[in-house]
Order: structure tokens, then sequence, then C-alpha cells
DNA sequence: CTAGTTGCAAAGAGTTTGCATGGCG
DNA sequence: CGCCATGCAAACTCTTTGCAACTAG
């Protein structure tokens, strides 16, 4: 699958490249790049993507969409994001506190943790600032 | 919303409680229930029993549908849930290592977790046992 | 050339909503 | 009795798929 590099291949993973930090939804590429790629090639060239592990696809909470995010060649790899529930920004754990539940999973209940899939929600430092709860 | 405490909510308060460890769909709950409950019913007694917090709604991995997990008053409140991406059963995190992820990340990051909400993906010990990867 | 990709539109899956009927309190 | 909740079906949203036309290698 995907063996040919496409203009829209090429498009889509820039623009997924340029927000690499994101989850972003695939509705939000298809809009943002309408003008040069259709919606299903959106659809299938993020399964591709997801399939080669260039781009992650995780769930969103409480949302219908899935976020996709890019995990390039580096970066967020092996990384647990964290997702503030009231500004929506998208964070990585750190690696100290990643492995340390990493291992304790494994050590306690012998589970093996997909880090890329995980997504933890709360209130981040900015957020729980002023606001309420 | 929801006044009334009617047949149809009691079914599917009884119905969740009965799996109270496991993540329901709303599709599962309409099809069990089927006879006695429509799926309108379902969803937005669903819908109800969230914001009332008997229920928590969480987004399953890769799944487009959302699964639904009894919180009654006590027990998965304060729980992360774990699930294997090979089986789909899931657990909860022991509570001695969800207490110390969440001092870690309040104290590293800032961050308030939301218990509740997060869902952790890996492997469990049984599907890791013969099981390919 | 020729198999892989694209774009479009239609089909699917899950969830939500409008409206008339029926039931809780 | 009055308002709330139910049931049904239709509407919606996000995603997937079928198919003919196009294109990278």
């Amino acid at each position: 699958m995907q063996k040919y590099f496409t203009e829209q291949r090429r498009i889509i993973s820039e623009y997924l490249e340029s927000r690499k930090d994101e989850c972003v939804t695939a509705q939000e590429i298809a809009a943002a790049l309408c003008l040069s790629v259709s919606k299903s090639a959106v659809y299938r060239n993020l399964a591709a993507l997801e399939k080669e592990g260039k781009v992650v696809r995780v769930s969103l909470a409480g949302d219908r969409a899935f976020g996709y995010r890019y995990a390039g060649s580096h970066a967020c790899a092996g990384k647990i994001h964290i997702s503030c529930v009231k500004c929506g920004r998208t964070e990585h754990v750190s690696s100290s506190v990643t492995s340390r539940l990493e291992r304790a999973l494994a050590a306690e209940e012998g589970f093996s943790l997909r880090k890329g899939e995980c997504m933890l929600y709360g209130v981040c430092k900015a957020c729980r600032g002023g606001a309420s709860k």
C-alpha cells in the first residue's frame, strides 16, 4: 500500500509535520488542504502513514473524531500524551514519569504499554490557575 | 434533565452496574435491552447518568464508538483504566501506581489528572504469553 | 505502460434530534 | 393533569468504499 510518493501524500505529511506536537483531526486536515487534497485521499493517506508508523492515531476524549499526530522518525514515538480538557492543548509526559509508569505496570500487572496510543486527561497548570475546578 | 426515575432508566442503570468493571458500548447496551428500552432512550439516559457522575464515558482505542462504565458511588471513580489492544479487556490500574503517577504529574508538570477519563493501552500479560509482539 | 492513487459520490457506523404519544409524580 | 421521557425515524457527523479517470515510476 502506498507505493508511490504523490503530491497529496507530501502535502499531508508536511502539514502534519508542521503541527507535530498537536493532535489534528482528519476533518481539520481535509479542511485545511481541501484545495489540493480530497477528503478520501486524506483518510487513505493517514491510514497509510499510520501503518508506516509516521503518524499515530489517537482517540480524542469525548469527541467522535480521531486525532492524528506526526510521529516522524523520532520525537513523539514513545511518548504518552497528556491533554488538557479545558484548553485542549496536548503535551508529552516527561520521559522520566513515562518510564516509571511503564516499569510499574510491567512489574505489577504484567502489562506492556503502547505508549504512543495512550492519552491522559486532566487540567493543565495554566488552566488551573484562575479558572474554577 | 431526567427528573423522573423511569423503568428504562432503572434497567439501564442495573445493566451497567451488573458489568461495573467493563467498558460497555451504547450499542451493546441497546442490543441487550432492545426489548425494553429504545436506542434513543439508551443514549439519552447514558448522557444523563454521565452528567450525574454515575457513569463515565470513555473513548475506546481505534473504535469510533464510546464505552460507558458504571462509576456508581464508589469503585471506578478514581480509577485509571488500562485496556488490552489484543483481547479488549479493560482493567484498573492499581491505586498505588495510579497515585504515584498522579503525584508525579502534579509535581513535575502541574497537571491535575482526571483519572476517570484516562485510558492506557497496551498488551496484557495473558495476551503477551504465547502471541506475537 | 500499468498498477497504485485520486476524486467524487454514495454507503456505513455511531450518535443525536424532532415530534407525537405515553407515563411519572 | 402537566411536564418529562420514550420511541420511532430521519438527520448528522465522521469515516470508508466503489469506480472511473489520472499519474508516478
